[in-house]
DNA sequence: CTTGTAATCAACCAAATGGTTGATCAATGA
DNA sequence: TCATTGATCAACCATTTGGTTGATTACAAG
């Protein structure tokens, strides 16, 4: 039973969350505004007692909070889980173009001069680069 | 053997591809260049033939390509697809800030005279919305 | 107190997921 | 040719996931 509330944990179970399609569609109804259980289940086949079980999910990744209204539980977006999503994807995204853009340069630096400046060199990624350029 | 028709689905398949802890790993070493089945497997106490299938989901999602150095089979990341991932959330997160933009401005107006709001409480304002309903 | 409504809990089930091991394919190099 | 290396295929297994139905809790209104 233990609760592991550790931030990497988080991202995990972020991610997870979004990768049902149902609760990525509770996300984008969300996005509108708040909505109770039976709001949300509502455009869905499948029964309410699943639909709660998914906005718990969403509810345990930091996604969506909920507060309460008599018998209603409204559930409400957290924006900023879903902004930590994106920070991660832009980073390995960004390291990549970054990546591409030093190899460009390092190329342009060999026809002018002696490439003496293999120095640190933590591209394996260079190297590996080499190996692409295949047929598509 | 269908081949991944509806774009739709290809978004479903990024999700969950990086839902996997491993597979993200993986994603961010890929961010510094491309790398072999065995490079990849190397940092993970699981087997070759798991890597493997992690990278055949990352591929199917359409997240990675490979090609072909001899026996290699080097993988490549391919970062339009997380731009699509990013793309997807921050859609809804900016439909949702939004929302809480014309909401202030709202509030605003109705107390043009002075500026005393300090943001107030926003989520209380919100439970009264749940006045749009779409119940049929 | 009783009824009705919103939502969760509990037990259960089928299918998907992530992992394993052993065999096989494909390309290289002796 | 034959052994080696890189990677996949195939069968199998344990756990997780997403769904169901039926009972139960928590409020609000008669």
């Amino acid at each position: 039973m233990i609760v592991d509330p550790s931030a990497d944990d988080r991202l995990d179970r972020a991610f997870m969350a979004l990768a049902d399609p149902v609760r990525r569609r509770i996300i984008a109804r969300l996005s509108r505004g708040p909505a109770t259980v039976n709001e949300l289940a509502d455009p869905f086949e499948i029964s309410k007692q699943a639909v709660s079980k998914h906005i718990q999910v969403l509810e345990h990744a930091g996604l969506v909070t909920r507060t309460r209204d008599a018998q209603r539980r409204p559930v409400h977006l957290d924006p900023a889980a879903l902004e930590a999503l994106t920070a991660w994807i832009d980073r390995y995204r960004l390291i990549h173009e970054q990546q591409f853009r030093s190899l460009d340069s390092l190329l342009a630096e060999s026809t002018t001069a002696e490439a003496s400046s293999e120095a640190s060199d933590p591209a394996v990624g260079e190297a590996g680069r080499r190996t692409e350029e295949e047929r598509s």
